[in-house]
DNA sequence: TTTTGGTTTAACCAAGCGGTCAAAGATAAT
DNA sequence: ATTATCTTTGACCGCTTGGTTAAACCAAAA
């Protein structure tokens, strides 16, 4: 039992690796047992020793997945911070996420409509603390920093404006850029300060 | 060929229209031929008899649905029409689209996340007509009605803001809204009113 | 009535699917 | 060296998949 190594494991990690990899990319009904043990560079038989199932080996890349997807931000609006840089944090935590997961928000969509109440009962177990950011968000109304407005509409808009460009890379990218991958670049780069200054003016904020 | 009715035609149709729904909630890898068959109450036999393949039969299902998510906005750019009534009549167009199609929006992002050239191909022989919105959207700066902004920030921000509510719907309502489906409607119902006024406001728009 | 042509079907097929199993390999304890 | 336990594999299984085929069906033309 000395064995810490990762040759113990590394089967094991291998598959999940490369079932993040094809899953996220594929989805579930997209992909073949087969292809991950390939990709694994292991025998599909070795799937099913470590995992027993199709859906068993799937939900667990999901789960990760999703956690991903909520966002952590209690600490951030548990502090005395102003609004703009909740925005701003809420808006960078998702294009950081994003950028090291581009597959993310499409594997996420396809799998919520396959599943909707498995994925909502998911989330409210794992504590979507979507209350605080409704509190906070009154609470800036309240005080006379931003107009008032429905928390729901304004964060619905929020994860939409931050999600939208990966979700639709390829149109973007084909149609609206003409391919170009340098204009893209620039438009990512620019997407965070878009949208926070365009959702703080939209909220007629003030300092 | 006095027979006009709807007899001769019918099994097609009544394959399209089973297609057209399946395909839309399972996209192309969760929709069975069998399933369709059953759908439309016919053999199976009889999809390969009028499409040759799944393949086939899901293009003419996807070109179809394609077509929708292109909003015609030539002529109502062409007029003489405010920012205010454009951003009006894009948000509204799509929410119409959308409400007729739920399903349209993570059918139209799953498939073009499976074959992202083919789809991006389609979209440039159809004249997707995207330059017209960016012309006018600059024109509209140029002439002080709204700030200096990014045409396809701005055209990105519009559609996520648009589509994200059917995409995520099962999130929002079952998530956000703790399953109730009177406010989800209340949610749809103030979206479009929310989307314009964030808007023009987010660009300093000057009537 | 017979023929003709398009329509519809039951039965079938090869390939691919998720999953199983018995046996071979590897590893550490006895 | 031998046993016991975990790991890995090739071969295999039953079932589903998209697709085919030959024959039945059926209305209109001859």
């Amino acid at each position: 039992m000395v064995n810490e190594n990762d040759s113990k494991d590394s089967a094991e990690k291998k598959i999940l690796k490369a079932a993040r990899e094809i899953f996220l990319d594929k989805g579930y009904e997209g992909t073949r047992m087969q292809e991950i043990a390939d990709y694994a560079g292991i025998n599909k038989a070795l799937l099913h020793y470590y995992f027993r199932s199709k859906e068993k080996l799937f939900m667990g890349i999901f789960v990760e997945a999703l956690s991903k997807l909520v966002p952590r931000m209690k600490e951030a609006i548990s502090g005395p911070v102003s609004f703009r840089d909740i925005v701003g944090i809420f808006v960078d935590s998702y294009h950081e996420i994003m950028i090291e997961n581009p597959n993310l928000p499409v594997f996420v969509v396809r799998e919520i409509h396959r599943m909707p109440e498995v994925v909502v009962d998911m989330m409210k177990k794992s504590g979507f603390d979507i209350n605080m950011l409704k509190l906070f968000i009154n609470s800036q109304v309240e005080q006379g920093y931003i107009r008032p407005v429905d928390p729901v509409q304004l964060i619905v808009s929020l994860i939409g404006m931050s999600l939208f460009p990966f979700i639709g890379k390829p149109i973007i990218q084909g149609v609206m850029m003409d391919g170009d991958e340098e204009k893209m670049r620039d438009f990512f780069k620019n997407r965070k300060e878009f949208i926070v200054e365009f959702t703080l003016k939209g909220l007629d904020y003030v300092e």
